[in-house]
DNA sequence: TAAGTCACG
DNA sequence: ACGTACGTGACTTAT
């Protein structure tokens, strides 16, 4: 049966292959079987290591991954899977580094229908008209859920056949869909490229310096506990200062604060923006910023990243989800390592942490003013072209341009509102929102906006065309052709609509610096493999790429990386990466 | 599970 | 008159 199988798939043109396995974690994730399609409506399941009472004996485990090793490692084997990111971690993790993976309709979705779902399930439902056992079914939720391999095997073959058949199907539908159109299909061709670069990023993971963590998680703790008791102290009794209820009622209740604002659901809030604001006349709000804040670092950061370190290696690997942002980018989960502190000096320690083996050092290359160089171009704003074409700092000339002096006559405070008024711009601002920003009238942000769309004209019409498009299309796209859908801009009440219109402006500019980074991504992989470089590439941050560079080749990386990522695209502004390298993440900034 | 808050680009 | 800057993930408390 095995062999009639292995026959069948080795001859075929594309296999839709699906793994089931002991856990989520890729890392750890071990295969309890696996299925196979090639035909609709046909497939085999090959299970492995059921492990229950009366099991039935199984092939082999070990025996039957050596035998399939050569077919999933050839390049020119087509293969296709609903997530497959995962997958090759799985085989990875019996060794087998899998080659030839040509489709993933969990990307071909991504890529067709971005504000949709992407589960197997809702596609082979949305797209073939299919439903299929529920996961939950068959291995429960909760506590009470079992693992893959305590499933029975003729139920685990109906569910795993399944998925690869209606894997098969679904990309019997959406691949002719991306094939029709050149820039979709780009924009899927990038995303298959960048899912391998990331399962090469996730698999280096990051070296942790966990004792250093412990040192700062101790530190913080006593510091927290000080402040803790300081904050019993003000107010006269213990509360749990964690709660934001209970500290409403010592706050506006016992103290007589007044209510700054109210949160979306009516409450008092008590966030950072009211806790400044009261700290100007009370003493105990400037105990729970700090505590805020020192707990969110223990909390979030130093007590977390190390337990999240692999004991055998010290290093972390993140999960890199590829089709969950709206725009096109990534997102970074468990742990997420796309939002380590870095704005405050307490915060940078925790990169302090994140370190090279010995011989080896952090580099960290990120693009410099990205989104602003991008609608440069959409714009075609020659004042903002200029700008960045004469290698000016941008936000200093937006200076220059809404306040009317010269360019070395700028104030920092000037700089400062351009900046915001900057990335303002960026994300379809209001002046009400200019204004609660800046902490200035609404009038005046008005003022300051009506400046800027005199002296930048270009950009002005971009946003009303942008805004117009979108109405008329119901989508808007990216430099190289990624869409989102926005149904809500013409239908939806007023607010939605509102949102809508910010997110037809935002979109282009983010959408388009992921895909610029996704084409960095391949391209700097693409020329570590060819030079058969030891550089790895370690994470990703939207903007920024992060190595782990062995001694000998950091005069290379120095000089190759950022040239690489610049040259990615042509546009009509020139794109620049800038280099830091050090011993740990934060020196290398 | 939702709400509130806060970390990042 | 209304709500009011884009995109994420994680933690804690309260329900």
């Amino acid at each position: 049966m095995f062999e009639t199988w292995l026959a069948k798939i080795e001859a075929a043109e594309l296999v839709a292959v699906d793994t089931e396995t002991t856990s989520l974690d890729e890392m750890l994730a071990q295969i309890v079987g696996l299925s196979f399609s090639v035909t609709p409506g046909e497939a085999a399941y090959i299970p492995l290591t059921h492990d229950y009472p009366d099991a039935p004996v199984q092939l082999p485990r070990d025996e039957v991954l050596a035998r399939l090793k050569p077919w999933l490692e050839n390049p020119a084997k087509a293969k296709l899977g609903q997530h497959v990111k995962y997958d090759r971690h799985v085989f990875a993790n019996h060794g087998i580094e899998v080659q030839g993976y040509a489709h993933d309709t969990m990307l071909q979705s991504y890529v067709l229908e971005v504000h949709k779902p992407h589960g197997l399930a809702s596609l082979a439902e949305r797209h073939v008209g299919r439903s299929g056992i529920n996961y939950e079914d068959l291995c429960g939720k909760g506590a009470h859920q079992i693992k893959f391999n305590q499933v029975d095997i003729v139920k685990a073959a109906e569910y795993s056949c399944e998925d690869s058949d209606q894997t098969l199907d679904v990309h019997r539908v959406l691949w002719p869909r991306l094939q029709a159109d050149d820039k979709l299909r780009f924009i899927y061709e990038l995303e298959m490229k960048s899912s391998e670069t990331l399962y090469r990023i996730e698999r280096n993971g990051v070296l942790i310096d966990a004792p250093m963590l412990a040192t700062q998680s101790h530190e913080l703790g006593q510091r927290i506990l000080q402040l803790e008791a300081e904050a019993y102290e003000i107010a006269g009794q213990p509360f749990n200062l964690g709660s934001p209820k209970q500290l409403g009622e010592i706050f506006f209740d016992k103290l007589g604060m007044p209510v700054i604002k109210k949160t979306p659901s009516g409450a008092r809030s008590t966030d950072e923006e009211v806790l400044e604001k009261l700290a100007e006349d009370y003493p105990l709000p400037a105990k729970l910023l700090e505590h805020r804040s020192l707990s969110k670092l223990k909390g979030t950061y130093t007590d977390k990243l190390a337990q999240l370190a692999l004991p055998r290696t010290g290093r972390v690997h993140t999960h890199y989800a590829q089709a969950v942002a709206v725009t096109g980018r990534l997102s970074s989960n468990d742990p997420n390592l796309q939002n380590i502190p870095v704005r405050t000096p307490e915060g940078r320690r925790v990169r302090e942490a994140f370190v090279a083996p010995a011989g080896s050092v952090i580099a960290s290359a990120d693009y410099s003013q990205i989104e602003l160089r991008i609608m440069a171009h959409l714009s075609g704003d020659e004042a903002l072209l200029s700008a960045f074409t004469d290698g000016l700092d941008v936000h200093r000339a937006t200076a220059a341009e809404v306040f009317g002096v010269a360019l070395d006559q700028v104030s920092s405070e000037q700089r400062r509102y351009a900046k915001v008024i900057n990335f303002g711009l960026i994300y379809g601002m209001s002046s009400f929102g200019l204004a609660r920003n800046l902490g200035i009238e609404t009038k005046a942000a008005a003022a300051y906006i009506d400046k800027y769309f005199q002296r930048y004209p270009g950009v002005k019409n971009y946003m009303e065309q942008t805004v117009v498009f979108a109405r008329k299309n119901q989508f808007v796209e990216t430099v190289f052709g990624r869409r989102l859908y926005l149904p809500e801009i013409n239908g939806g009440n007023g607010p939605r609509k509102k949102a809508a219109e910010r997110q037809a402006i935002n979109a282009p500019m983010q959408g388009t610096a992921a895909d610029l980074i996704k084409l960095s991504m391949v391209k700097v992989q693409d020329v570590l493999d060819a030079e058969k470089r030891a550089t790895k590439m370690i994470m990703q941050v939207h903007d920024e790429l992060v190595f782990e560079v062995p001694e000998a080749e950091v005069e290379w990386v120095r000089h190759e990386i950022p040239r690489l990522m610049a040259g990615v695209a042509d546009l009509q502004v020139p794109l620049l990466a800038e280099i830091g390298i050090g011993p740990n993440w934060e020196k290398a900034h």
